[in-house]
DNA sequence: CTAATATTGGACTGATTGGTCCAATAATAT
DNA sequence: ATATTATTGGACCAATCAGTCCAATATTAG
């Protein structure tokens, strides 16, 4: 973490002729994704990414810089897309937004595993600043979608009512990893529809 | 993790002639527990410890066993500890438990470190069957305090109603990692009201 | 004082960590 | 074909990891 190691190797622009990959970056970046959420940033080790991403060290570092850059970028990538899941989601739920967003946290994508950026947050994000801003904005931004979501059926003070919602959602992940029976998360979150429409 | 390596020393019995120790166990354990509390598992290292709680690498693979099992024991000791104190805070409340543990809930022990319990539980859980066990009976335990302290100014649905707020709580711990501003954390604690009587 | 028993500090180990380096290879543009 | 430019695999490095071991020391019971 406070490593400041700035081994940032020679990262190479796509340019010029020469040899061209003989992977994907995105499918590489997807891989080491998945090994990030699961076994969080930490103990994922560079052998265990290199091997996921079918990867040699070279290239690795050639094209990603090192781990700590590769990890940012792969969070940024969860990010962006989590957002836009969750507005997809919002959406297509016609006249009831908020009961499909219910529906998708109910059974959340990475099982098991909770919800990576909530995972990092709480790994790193005291000794790692751009993870913690990332985080507060990633917040910010699934606050907003809610609220948004929220409008139409309520008008007052839709942002606490988002926030409280998005709280009690987030908590429900600490109760999966510990291994609480869906049931019983379900049954709370169906408790939230009190701090929305009392 | 998953090393297996039952290196165990061998713990002394405290008891029979020989020199003392020289130093007090339940104070070392607190000090453990602190850098376990701030830096996770994974990155605290044995010279962080010994270095944190004063002892010689022999006293503490003496003492304690291996950093793994001083883990659990802090950990269980954290759980054991914050139990008590929630309980002993809605004892004191008075007519009001619930605003008594609202109130300690808004300015939570750890600060910016958040719960040593949920952080261990997002960082350990899907791959440490004890912490995930401790985990799900810390929780069930904290659903039952509050569900205690709703009971008397709510006939109905006082489980699943603490289960919700309790959610929210564990929610917060998160936003309080990334740097969110108190004065939003309270303002979303309040909402809870909701949960509990609509 | 002596024998027995603990604790202590620190040197040490083998494994693993993140990261570097380079010779070999492959593909391009001319 | 040739020169140029990338990628690739794998050997390699210093640092750090958790854990072991032992001689030196301190303390007790008798």
């Amino acid at each position: 973490m406070s490593k400041e190691t700035h081994a940032f190797g020679d990262i190479k622009s796509p340019a010029g002729p020469g040899r061209p990959r003989a992977f994907d970056e995105a499918e590489a970046l997807e891989k080491a994704l998945c090994v990030f959420w699961h076994k969080g940033y930490e103990t994922a080790s560079v052998d265990d990414l290199t091997k996921a991403m079918g990867l040699s060290r070279s290239s690795f570092y050639g094209t990603f810089g090192n781990k700590q850059a590769l990890f940012h970028k792969a969070l940024r990538h969860y990010s962006r897309r989590g957002l836009k899941n969750l507005r997809d989601v919002a959406d297509a739920g016609g006249n009831d937004p908020v009961g499909a967003i219910m529906e998708a946290l109910a059974n959340p994508q990475g099982g098991r595993d909770g919800c990576m950026l909530i995972n990092c947050l709480t790994e790193l994000a005291p000794h790692d600043d751009e993870v913690a801003a990332l985080g507060r904005r990633h917040l910010e931004s699934i606050d907003e979608i809610i609220a948004r979501a929220l409008e139409p059926s309520d008008p007052g003070q839709v942002l606490d009512k988002a926030r409280a919602f998005a709280s009690l959602a987030i908590g429900t992940l600490a109760l999966r990893k510990a291994g609480v029976p869906d049931e019983q998360i379900s049954q709370t979150l169906k408790q939230a529809r009190l701090v929305i429409s009392p």
